[in-house]
DNA sequence: AACGCAATCAACCGCCACCGC
DNA sequence: TGCGGTGGCGGTTGATTGCGT
Protein backbone atom coordinates (compact mmCIF):
# COMPACT_ATOMS: atom_id res chain seq x y z
CA UNK A 1 0.00 0.00 0.00
CA UNK A 2 1.24 3.12 -0.83
CA UNK A 3 0.37 6.30 0.85
CA UNK A 4 -2.42 8.16 -0.07
CA UNK A 5 -2.49 11.01 -2.80
CA UNK A 6 -2.98 14.43 -1.31
CA UNK A 7 -5.32 15.25 -4.09
CA UNK A 8 -7.59 13.43 -6.77
CA UNK A 9 -4.87 12.96 -9.29
CA UNK A 10 -8.25 12.05 -12.15
CA UNK A 11 -9.64 15.45 -11.03
CA UNK A 12 -6.89 17.60 -10.96
CA UNK A 13 -5.51 19.60 -14.14
CA UNK A 14 -1.65 19.25 -15.02
CA UNK A 15 0.53 21.35 -16.29
CA UNK A 16 1.45 25.20 -17.26
CA UNK A 17 -1.32 27.31 -15.87
CA UNK A 18 -3.49 29.71 -17.58
CA UNK A 19 -4.10 33.37 -16.76
CA UNK A 20 -7.26 32.42 -15.42
CA UNK A 21 -5.74 30.25 -13.10
CA UNK A 22 -3.39 32.69 -11.72
CA UNK A 23 -5.74 35.39 -11.52
CA UNK A 24 -8.18 32.97 -9.82
CA UNK A 25 -5.56 32.04 -7.29
CA UNK A 26 -3.77 35.42 -7.26
CA UNK A 27 -7.21 37.02 -6.09
CA UNK A 28 -8.46 34.77 -3.80
CA UNK A 29 -5.28 34.18 -1.72
CA UNK A 30 -4.88 38.24 -1.22
CA UNK A 31 -8.53 38.99 -0.50
CA UNK A 32 -8.68 35.88 2.11
CA UNK A 33 -4.89 34.48 2.52
CA UNK A 34 -4.20 30.62 2.39
CA UNK A 35 -6.86 29.77 5.24
CA UNK A 36 -3.66 27.59 6.61
CA UNK A 37 -5.07 24.58 4.10
CA UNK A 38 -3.21 24.77 0.64
CA UNK A 39 -5.26 21.33 -0.08
CA UNK A 40 -8.06 22.76 0.66
CA UNK A 41 -7.49 25.88 -1.44
CA UNK A 42 -8.77 25.09 -5.24
CA UNK A 43 -11.87 23.93 -4.15
CA UNK A 44 -12.67 27.18 -2.56
CA UNK A 45 -11.23 28.63 -5.34
CA UNK A 46 -12.82 26.45 -7.91
CA UNK A 47 -10.10 25.70 -9.76
CA UNK A 48 -8.95 21.88 -10.49
CA UNK A 49 -5.48 21.85 -9.28
CA UNK A 50 -3.35 20.22 -6.47
CA UNK A 51 -2.95 21.75 -3.35
CA UNK A 52 0.26 21.76 -3.43
CA UNK A 53 0.40 23.17 -6.96
CA UNK A 54 -1.66 26.00 -6.17
CA UNK A 55 0.97 26.42 -3.54
CA UNK A 56 3.91 26.37 -5.69
CA UNK A 57 2.41 28.23 -8.12
CA UNK A 58 1.79 30.74 -5.54
CA UNK A 59 5.08 31.11 -4.29
CA UNK A 60 7.07 30.83 -7.13
CA UNK A 61 5.47 33.11 -9.23
CA UNK A 62 2.17 34.64 -7.92
CA UNK A 63 3.29 36.13 -4.64
CA UNK A 64 4.50 39.79 -4.65
CA UNK A 65 8.29 40.64 -5.32
CA UNK A 66 9.20 37.66 -7.08
CA UNK A 67 12.20 38.52 -9.45
CA UNK A 68 13.00 36.16 -12.22
CA UNK A 69 16.44 35.45 -14.40
CA UNK A 70 18.77 38.46 -14.24
CA UNK A 71 20.93 36.91 -11.46
CA UNK A 72 23.54 39.15 -10.11
CA UNK A 73 27.26 39.01 -9.58
CA UNK A 74 26.97 39.06 -6.00
CA UNK A 75 24.13 37.03 -6.00
CA UNK A 76 26.00 34.29 -7.89
CA UNK A 77 28.84 34.59 -5.64
CA UNK A 78 26.24 34.50 -2.75
CA UNK A 79 24.35 31.15 -4.31
CA UNK A 80 28.31 29.54 -5.06
CA UNK A 81 29.53 30.47 -1.33
CA UNK A 82 26.42 29.04 0.32
CA UNK A 83 26.30 26.00 -1.69
CA UNK A 84 29.95 25.17 -1.11
CA UNK A 85 29.01 25.38 2.85
CA UNK A 86 26.13 24.01 3.25
CA UNK A 87 24.94 21.97 -0.38
CA UNK A 88 21.66 22.26 -2.03
CA UNK A 89 19.50 23.43 1.29
CA UNK A 90 17.89 25.89 -1.55
CA UNK A 91 15.21 26.97 0.67
CA UNK A 92 18.24 28.19 2.78
CA UNK A 93 20.24 30.38 -0.05
CA UNK A 94 16.90 31.36 -1.50
CA UNK A 95 16.51 32.90 2.11
CA UNK A 96 19.38 35.05 1.96
CA UNK A 97 18.40 36.35 -1.57
CA UNK A 98 15.19 38.24 -1.20
CA UNK A 99 12.65 38.11 -4.18
CA UNK A 100 14.37 34.79 -5.34
CA UNK A 101 12.59 31.27 -4.97
CA UNK A 102 14.18 28.54 -4.40
CA UNK A 103 13.08 26.60 -7.66
CA UNK A 104 14.94 29.48 -9.35
CA UNK A 105 17.77 29.25 -7.87
CA UNK A 106 18.23 25.18 -7.91
CA UNK A 107 17.40 25.84 -11.47
CA UNK A 108 20.12 28.47 -12.05
CA UNK A 109 22.18 26.58 -10.56
CA UNK A 110 21.76 23.20 -11.81
CA UNK A 111 21.63 24.84 -15.38
CA UNK A 112 24.00 27.39 -15.81
CA UNK A 113 26.38 28.26 -12.01
CA UNK A 114 27.46 24.47 -11.54
CA UNK A 115 28.25 24.21 -15.43
CA UNK A 116 30.29 27.38 -15.18
CA UNK A 117 32.35 26.82 -12.29
CA UNK A 118 32.38 22.47 -12.93
CA UNK A 119 32.13 22.36 -16.43
CA UNK A 120 36.33 22.45 -17.07
CA UNK A 121 36.93 19.69 -14.32
CA UNK A 122 34.51 17.46 -14.95
CA UNK A 123 35.65 17.23 -18.22
CA UNK A 124 39.07 16.64 -17.17
CA UNK A 125 38.08 14.01 -15.12
CA UNK A 126 36.50 12.33 -17.93
CA UNK A 127 39.34 12.07 -19.63
CA UNK A 128 41.28 10.85 -16.72
CA UNK A 129 39.01 8.17 -16.15
CA UNK A 130 39.06 7.66 -19.90
CA UNK A 131 42.55 7.52 -20.28
CA UNK A 132 44.26 4.81 -17.55
CA UNK A 133 43.18 6.03 -14.38
CA UNK A 134 43.82 3.15 -12.27
CA UNK A 135 41.16 3.65 -10.10
CA UNK A 136 38.36 1.41 -10.50
CA UNK A 137 35.05 3.26 -10.49
CA UNK A 138 33.45 0.21 -8.50
CA UNK A 139 36.12 1.03 -6.00
CA UNK A 140 34.82 2.03 -2.72
CA UNK A 141 37.57 4.48 -1.67
CA UNK A 142 36.83 6.34 -4.72
CA UNK A 143 35.02 9.75 -5.71
CA UNK A 144 31.77 7.63 -6.80
CA UNK A 145 31.23 7.39 -2.55
CA UNK A 146 30.43 10.25 -1.99
CA UNK A 147 27.33 11.82 -2.91
CA UNK A 148 26.90 14.30 -6.44
CA UNK A 149 26.63 16.93 -3.92
CA UNK A 150 29.47 16.41 -1.84
CA UNK A 151 31.79 15.85 -4.96
CA UNK A 152 30.45 19.28 -6.55
CA UNK A 153 31.38 20.91 -3.37
CA UNK A 154 34.59 19.48 -2.60
CA UNK A 155 35.49 20.05 -6.44
CA UNK A 156 34.40 23.56 -5.78
CA UNK A 157 36.08 24.29 -2.57
CA UNK A 158 39.45 22.57 -4.66
CA UNK A 159 38.75 24.43 -7.46
CA UNK A 160 38.32 28.12 -5.86
CA UNK A 161 41.32 27.88 -3.62
CA UNK A 162 43.48 26.72 -6.85
CA UNK A 163 42.31 29.90 -8.26
CA UNK A 164 43.34 31.85 -5.16
CA UNK A 165 46.24 30.38 -4.59
CA UNK A 166 47.38 27.29 -6.10
CA UNK A 167 50.08 26.74 -3.76
CA UNK A 168 47.97 26.08 -0.67
CA UNK A 169 45.80 24.23 -2.90
CA UNK A 170 48.20 22.07 -3.00
CA UNK A 171 49.13 21.33 -0.02
CA UNK A 172 45.31 20.76 2.07
CA UNK A 173 43.64 24.01 2.17
CA UNK A 174 42.43 25.66 5.05
CA UNK A 175 39.59 26.83 4.40
CA UNK A 176 39.48 29.97 6.90
CA UNK A 177 41.50 31.63 3.98
CA UNK A 178 39.32 31.23 2.00
CA UNK A 179 37.45 33.08 -0.35
CA UNK A 180 39.44 35.60 -0.37
CA UNK A 181 37.74 37.96 -2.42
CA UNK A 182 34.21 37.86 -1.58
CA UNK A 183 32.28 40.99 -0.62
CA UNK A 184 31.95 41.04 3.50
CA UNK A 185 28.70 40.00 4.09
CA UNK A 186 29.16 37.05 2.27
CA UNK A 187 32.72 36.41 3.98
CA UNK A 188 31.12 36.15 6.79
CA UNK A 189 28.24 34.21 6.21
CA UNK A 190 31.23 31.57 4.67
CA UNK A 191 33.06 31.78 7.97
CA UNK A 192 30.00 31.20 10.37
CA UNK A 193 28.72 28.47 7.70
CA UNK A 194 31.93 26.93 7.72
CA UNK A 195 32.36 27.09 11.27
CA UNK A 196 28.75 25.55 12.25
CA UNK A 197 28.51 23.23 9.52
CA UNK A 198 31.69 21.59 8.13
CA UNK A 199 33.78 20.78 10.62
CA UNK A 200 33.81 17.11 9.56
CA UNK A 201 35.23 18.05 6.22
CA UNK A 202 38.74 17.23 6.19
CA UNK A 203 39.29 19.92 4.30
CA UNK A 204 39.01 22.21 6.99
CA UNK A 205 40.81 23.35 10.38
CA UNK A 206 39.11 21.75 12.92
CA UNK A 207 39.32 23.58 16.35
CA UNK A 208 38.85 21.98 19.28
CA UNK A 209 35.89 23.64 21.66
CA UNK A 210 38.31 25.82 23.62
CA UNK A 211 40.12 26.98 20.99
CA UNK A 212 39.73 30.78 20.19
CA UNK A 213 39.24 31.40 16.69
CA UNK A 214 40.05 34.86 15.43
CA UNK A 215 38.08 35.78 12.18
CA UNK A 216 39.57 38.45 10.02
CA UNK A 217 37.99 41.59 8.08
CA UNK A 218 40.16 41.52 5.12
CA UNK A 219 40.69 45.30 4.50
CA UNK A 220 37.24 46.35 5.16
CA UNK A 221 35.97 47.93 8.29
CA UNK A 222 32.20 46.47 8.28
CA UNK A 223 33.28 44.39 11.50
CA UNK A 224 35.10 47.63 12.96
CA UNK A 225 31.14 48.50 13.93
CA UNK A 226 30.95 44.71 15.77
CA UNK A 227 29.12 44.91 18.53
CA UNK A 228 28.60 42.39 21.50
CA UNK A 229 27.17 42.86 25.03
CA UNK A 230 29.60 40.02 26.19
CA UNK A 231 32.90 41.15 23.93
CA UNK A 232 32.83 37.97 22.37
CA UNK A 233 30.22 36.87 19.14
CA UNK A 234 28.18 33.62 20.44
CA UNK A 235 28.70 32.03 17.29
CA UNK A 236 26.50 28.99 17.80
CA UNK A 237 25.34 26.77 20.73
CA UNK A 238 25.58 23.32 19.48
CA UNK A 239 27.60 20.87 21.82
CA UNK A 240 31.01 20.26 21.34
CA UNK A 241 31.62 23.05 18.36
CA UNK A 242 32.84 26.47 18.76
CA UNK A 243 31.05 28.33 20.66
CA UNK A 244 32.88 31.87 20.98
CA UNK A 245 34.48 33.90 18.86
CA UNK A 246 36.55 37.07 18.72
CA UNK A 247 36.59 39.43 16.06
CA UNK A 248 39.45 40.97 14.77
CA UNK A 249 39.61 43.73 12.33
CA UNK A 250 42.05 44.73 10.16
CA UNK A 251 43.53 46.73 13.20
CA UNK A 252 40.88 46.22 15.64
CA UNK A 253 39.88 43.70 17.88
CA UNK A 254 36.31 44.31 19.23
CA UNK A 255 36.44 43.48 23.22
CA UNK A 256 34.50 44.57 26.13
CA UNK A 257 36.53 47.52 26.27
CA UNK A 258 34.85 48.50 23.35
CA UNK A 259 31.84 49.62 24.95
CA UNK A 260 28.32 49.14 23.97
CA UNK A 261 27.85 50.82 20.16
CA UNK A 262 24.46 49.81 18.03
CA UNK A 263 25.21 46.91 15.75
CA UNK A 264 25.58 47.60 11.96
CA UNK A 265 23.02 46.87 9.76
CA UNK A 266 25.11 44.16 8.20
CA UNK A 267 26.40 42.86 11.59
CA UNK A 268 22.49 42.62 12.46
CA UNK A 269 21.81 40.62 8.63
CA UNK A 270 24.96 38.50 10.07
CA UNK A 271 23.96 37.73 13.23
CA UNK A 272 19.98 37.19 11.11
CA UNK A 273 21.54 34.38 9.26
CA UNK A 274 23.41 33.15 12.09
CA UNK A 275 19.87 32.83 13.98
CA UNK A 276 18.57 31.14 10.93
CA UNK A 277 21.38 28.96 10.33
CA UNK A 278 20.98 27.94 14.08
CA UNK A 279 17.50 27.32 13.65
CA UNK A 280 17.83 24.88 10.82
CA UNK A 281 20.75 23.04 12.69
CA UNK A 282 18.97 22.95 15.93
CA UNK A 283 15.83 21.61 14.18
CA UNK A 284 17.82 18.74 12.29
CA UNK A 285 19.92 18.09 15.16
CA UNK A 286 17.85 15.68 16.83
CA UNK A 287 19.20 16.80 20.64
CA UNK A 288 22.74 14.53 20.43
CA UNK A 289 23.76 15.46 17.14
CA UNK A 290 25.80 18.16 16.90
CA UNK A 291 25.84 18.39 12.93
CA UNK A 292 23.01 17.58 10.36
CA UNK A 293 22.73 13.61 9.75
CA UNK A 294 22.80 14.32 6.41
CA UNK A 295 25.86 16.91 6.25
CA UNK A 296 28.22 13.96 8.52
CA UNK A 297 26.54 11.48 6.06
CA UNK A 298 28.13 13.09 3.25
CA UNK A 299 31.37 12.72 4.35
CA UNK A 300 31.77 9.84 6.21
CA UNK A 301 33.65 8.58 3.80
CA UNK A 302 36.31 10.56 5.07
CA UNK A 303 36.74 9.06 7.99
CA UNK A 304 39.61 7.33 6.79
CA UNK A 305 41.62 10.27 5.30
CA UNK A 306 43.88 7.72 4.03
CA UNK A 307 41.53 6.96 1.35
CA UNK A 308 40.22 10.59 0.66
CA UNK A 309 43.84 11.74 0.34
CA UNK A 310 44.64 10.62 -3.26
CA UNK A 311 41.44 11.87 -4.06
CA UNK A 312 42.60 15.63 -2.73
CA UNK A 313 45.56 15.22 -4.06
CA UNK A 314 44.09 14.43 -7.54
CA UNK A 315 41.53 17.55 -7.30
CA UNK A 316 44.61 19.63 -6.55
CA UNK A 317 46.66 19.08 -9.32
CA UNK A 318 44.26 18.46 -11.62
CA UNK A 319 44.05 21.91 -11.78
CA UNK A 320 47.08 24.02 -13.04
CA UNK A 321 48.51 27.50 -11.95
CA UNK A 322 48.21 28.59 -15.50
CA UNK A 323 44.31 28.57 -15.35
CA UNK A 324 44.60 29.82 -11.84
CA UNK A 325 46.38 32.63 -12.51
CA UNK A 326 44.33 34.12 -14.65
CA UNK A 327 41.39 34.13 -12.65
CA UNK A 328 40.40 35.33 -9.18
CA UNK A 329 37.14 34.56 -7.21
CA UNK A 330 35.73 38.31 -7.77
CA UNK A 331 33.16 39.61 -10.13
CA UNK A 332 35.02 38.62 -13.51
CA UNK A 333 36.60 35.56 -12.48
CA UNK A 334 35.72 32.17 -11.35
CA UNK A 335 32.16 33.24 -12.20
CA UNK A 336 33.45 34.66 -15.45
CA UNK A 337 30.21 36.26 -16.44
CA UNK A 338 30.29 34.88 -20.16
CA UNK A 339 27.39 37.50 -21.73
C1' DA B 1 13.94 27.09 -44.14
C1' DA B 2 14.22 22.92 -41.75
C1' DC B 3 16.08 19.95 -38.67
C1' DG B 4 18.39 18.31 -34.49
C1' DC B 5 20.49 19.15 -30.32
C1' DA B 6 21.19 21.71 -26.10
C1' DA B 7 19.66 24.79 -22.66
C1' DT B 8 16.18 26.51 -19.84
C1' DC B 9 12.64 26.51 -16.52
C1' DA B 10 7.89 25.56 -14.87
C1' DA B 11 5.82 22.00 -12.78
C1' DC B 12 5.44 17.48 -10.79
C1' DC B 13 6.79 13.70 -7.67
C1' DG B 14 7.98 11.57 -3.61
C1' DC B 15 9.97 11.82 0.77
C1' DC B 16 10.16 13.59 5.36
C1' DA B 17 9.03 16.32 9.46
C1' DC B 18 5.66 18.37 12.05
C1' DC B 19 1.28 18.77 14.19
C1' DG B 20 -3.19 17.71 15.86
C1' DC B 21 -6.26 14.21 17.13
C1' DT C 1 1.89 6.75 21.53
C1' DG C 2 0.49 6.02 17.01
C1' DC C 3 -1.64 7.62 12.97
C1' DG C 4 -3.19 10.53 9.32
C1' DG C 5 -3.11 15.03 7.16
C1' DT C 6 -0.46 18.72 5.65
C1' DG C 7 3.42 21.68 4.46
C1' DG C 8 7.93 22.02 2.90
C1' DC C 9 11.74 20.56 0.46
C1' DG C 10 14.96 18.66 -3.04
C1' DG C 11 15.26 15.90 -7.13
C1' DT C 12 13.56 15.07 -11.53
C1' DT C 13 10.85 15.48 -15.70
C1' DG C 14 9.17 17.24 -19.85
C1' DA C 15 7.63 21.09 -22.72
C1' DT C 16 9.40 25.04 -24.75
C1' DT C 17 12.87 27.98 -26.61
C1' DG C 18 17.22 29.05 -28.67
C1' DC C 19 20.99 28.07 -31.47
C1' DG C 20 24.00 25.85 -34.71
C1' DT C 21 24.35 23.35 -38.94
Amino acid sequence: MGRAPCCDKANVKKGPWSPEEDAKLKDYIERYGTGGNWIALPQKIGIKRCGKSCRLRWLNYLRPNIKHGGFSEEEDNIICSLYISIGSRWSIIAAQLPGRTDNDIKNYWNTRLKKKLLGRRKQSHANRLGTGSTQDPKDGNGLETLSNSAIERLQLHMQLQSLENPNIANHGANLAMWPCKLNPIQEKMMQSLQLLNESPNPLMMQPDSSQKVELYAQSNNCLQQAYSPSGNIMINQVPGSINAINIVGSSMQVTESEGIKQPSMELQQFWALQADIDQFLSHKAANSASLDQTQTNEFDCFKDMDGAKDIMTWWSNEFDANSASSNSWDSNGVLGRDQ
